[in-house]
DNA sequence: AAGAAATAGTTTGTAAAGCAAACTGGGTAT
DNA sequence: ATACCCAGTTTGCTTTACAAACTATTTCTT
């Protein structure tokens, strides 16, 4: 079974799932914008801005501003950090799965 | 890749840390009793209580309470509901997981 | 040049939740 | 009677998510 220490240091940021969503889409994807994610997610625009704003504070995220048709156009993609944290969050759950699975 | 509503509708009883470790226990061990838990957690006994607490609205887990060598000893089990809930939450994870895994 | 429209935010206010610490109740030992 | 456990409730603080309102920036229209 997990240890204390294991499951409680799970990280924030992405363990809430609005987060743990765009992050996804970002491992997938690579290259998200805005509008995208607003539309999947269902979410009103200042949700999604403040949630992303706190994946960029974190370093899990860069903000790629451009024109598309000269409209602007933000784009996110994550940071090298980001994928490790990503990453890193699966293993947990992984540990703790595999932990439960080992007895009876 | 998950679509809006799968991720964003996962249950967010069991997706609290200290929750799920408790769920985790209480799958892998049928019976817990309350010293336990808390010393595996490292809580304050309140902080213990009033998770379990929530725990117990959501008919997740039973409260046993018996008597050890004449000093009280709580016990807690899950509710055939609380299992089925807890299985539905790994569900939602190997889905997104797997979405994510189909592209590159 | 002035005003409308769109994108991508920021700000504000509210409600909910986690947590520690203090307090409580019910039973037990001295 | 008093002191002592276990388990739980209450209180107060802090953080957070969220919606709604407001703002800044650039483009389109007239």
């Amino acid at each position: 079974m997990q240890e204390a220490g294991k499951i409680i240091k799970i990280d924030r940021v992405i363990h809430e799932p609005v987060r743990l969503a765009i992050m996804s889409c970002l491992y997938e994807k690579k290259y998200v914008d805005f509008v995208f994610i607003l539309e999947k997610l269902d979410l009103t625009r200042g949700n999604l801005a403040s949630h992303i704003k706190r994946l960029e504070y974190a370093g899990y995220v860069d903000v790629i501003k451009t024109f598309k048709e000269r409209i602007p156009h933000t784009t996110y993609a994550l940071t090298t950090k980001g994928k490790k944290a990503y990453e890193k969050y699966w293993c947990f759950f992984d540990e703790i799965r595999q932990d439960i699975d080992l007895e009876g």
